[in-house]
DNA sequence: TAAAGAATGAGAATGATTACCAACTCCACC
DNA sequence: GGTGGAGTTGGTAATCATTCTCATTCTTTA
């Protein structure tokens, strides 16, 4: 497994997160600190399940309710794929903008991006599509689902 | 809300779930025909609930393993969006390939289309990206998240 | 028509997630 | 350098979409 290409350096993430949490008046607390530094180790969407094996002194309670609140102030971003398991990573401004690799065999989810030149063209594409849905859109999501290369 | 354009009628649709049916060994019952009927009313992908409220004579386990059965056969795709409700609507290759809006206000969610020269390019792309991460794709899966009309 | 196998549906069980709450921590102000 | 109060924690109980169970009811076929 390797660890993706991050935008930011892990200190300047961890100066994001602190800033945005203090803008909703919430405090950076070390187990805070910790469960975005097991984000950032997994470099990929991570279950409860995994998070806790990345890191053994996080509560389960507290990565749930702390989870909720990092994606509330915008540090991390939720996505559900196939299975019953919800999965955390940081959020695209931390991380840029990607796509995902979900197998359907193991149900682990990694990440791709996609060369500007086609992003931009879907992008319009889909903008035009919206407008004639009278469809207001925030973002988009795009998935490749298949078999990893560890279950082929 | 309007009726999606579908790529069948309503009786050819009949036909191929009835063959896909038989050729997995299962009956084609007048309960799993009303739970396709109503597949096919809603016009976009249905919670259970939603799926209740439009034929109230499906109970609702039966509702949930006919889905989990027409879903294995391949009459039927399970939808996750970001809600705690699982969605169902009629496989692409009854209703044609197509994307989602999804609302981020009220959860529903309806098809679109994507012109056939972007989903082209955006196929190869995914091909290219997929190869390089030694991904074997089974599918894509676009999805625009957004506020809805009814909602804005 | 009878027997065997499928399918049904009402309710119980499961399990990921959420809510609760008593103990703890941190900060601001005196 | 305390003290009060709000924020946070973490163990456990509650929630609720979904799955399982099983007695009953249909279907098929011999």
């Amino acid at each position: 497994m390797f660890a993706i290409l991050i935008a930011m350096s892990a200190t300047d993430i961890d100066e994001e997160v602190a800033e945005l949490l203090t803008k909703a008046d919430q405090r950076y607390t070390a187990g805070r600190r910790r469960l975005v530094q097991a984000l950032i180790d997994g470099g990929r969407p991570l279950t409860i399940t995994q998070i806790g094996e990345i890191d053994t002194t996080l509560p389960q309670s507290s990565v749930y309710r702390n989870l909720t609140i990092l994606e509330e102030v915008g540090v991390v971003s939720r996505i559900v794929t196939s299975d019953e398991f919800a999965r955390y990573e940081l959020a695209e401004h931390l991380t840029g903008h990607h796509h995902h690799l979900i197998c359907n065999s193991c149900g682990d989810v990694a990440d791709f991006e996609l060369d500007a030149a086609t992003e931009k063209q879907l992008d319009e594409a889909l903008h035009k599509a919206a407008l004639t849905a009278r469809f207001s859109v925030a973002e988009h999501r795009l998935d490749l689902l298949g078999t990893c290369s560890a279950c082929a």
